[in-house]
DNA sequence: GAATACCTGAGTATTTCACTCGGATTAGCG
DNA sequence: CGCTAATCCGAGTGAAATACTCAGGTATTC
């Protein structure tokens, strides 16, 4: 198993349009700037991201991404699942075969581990991570940081 | 967070330690047939194992190792802890500044997840995986085929 | 003193991650 | 139309980690 910064990234990128969904599309531009990604890199993640209908892109001057479908539709353990990273603690992917194809010793407890972990990230969805005290606060810092940036590049 | 062979190759060599408890120290070189697991890698996980205390090593002909205390007071995550592998999901390990100083929108989602996955792995002792059905199950064949390769190159 | 085991450190092929770069395509606007 | 903003797409890359191997040293028993 593993949960890496693609996971990590992609969750926080998508909890960012479920953030700012009355505002129309958002661009990666903005996205990248707000939670400090590079933007080459989300839109590999984005294409993911895309191929499994988690989100809509729309091309041109005034386009960006927008949900795929309602936040509360949406959970957590999808979107990793769709940037490819499985949440799988066996070696062998649930098929059983670890130790030349027999049942390793410990495999029932990583099957359990993985059950633990699935069920916790699919009870989580996007709109109830938006209702959180602790995201709403960090979400109202980094508003007020970049129109912070804005108003100093201005002078 | 990671969880890789590792960790599980870890679990399962405690684990066959706990299950020939009674038989005396037991040599990497029957853990390694046993389990299929390469014997200079288990060197390397042992010498960990044995740093944290959590196993005793004998040398001589005859020696091997044992546990380095009760069965029932040692848990996966201590396993899993004493060969480095963090259980943590968050991106800065726990330090609250992954971004930039700062808390990412989804810091605490991670931090829960770490727990969530800390509480279940601490809650497993060896001995409790020892008295589970399908360990006792794979252990037995196990046995069995261990024997059957003997009886077979002694022909 | 020979065999058996633990112990140690160095090295290495492979994989993955986290990214960059260059460019193509599409859409809105003057 | 042409400019620009944005999504798309594929290839490449440096660094790190994983999962090992190999060569030897050291303790202990018979």
């Amino acid at each position: 198993m593993r949960l890496t910064t693609r996971g990590r990234y992609a969750v926080t990128a998508m909890l960012d349009l479920a953030l700012h969904y009355e505002h129309g599309p958002v661009s990666l531009a903005e996205i990248a700037k707000r939670q400090g990604i590079s933007q080459s890199y989300l839109e590999q993640l984005f294409a993911r991201l895309r191929r499994n209908r988690l989100v809509d892109g729309l091309r041109g001057p005034g386009g960006g991404y927008k949900l795929g479908r309602p936040g509360d539709t949406i959970s957590v353990a999808d979107v990793i699942d769709a940037v490819n990273e499985s949440v799988d603690a066996t070696r062998c992917g649930g098929q059983r075969n670890c130790q030349d194809e027999h049942r390793c010793l410990t495999h029932d407890l990583w099957e359990d581990l993985s059950t633990q972990i699935r069920d916790f990230l699919s009870g989580v969805s996007l709109d109830q991570l938006v209702k959180r005290q602790s995201v709403q606060t960090v979400h109202r810092f980094q508003e007020k940081r970049v129109s912070d940036l804005q108003t100093e590049a201005s002078i």
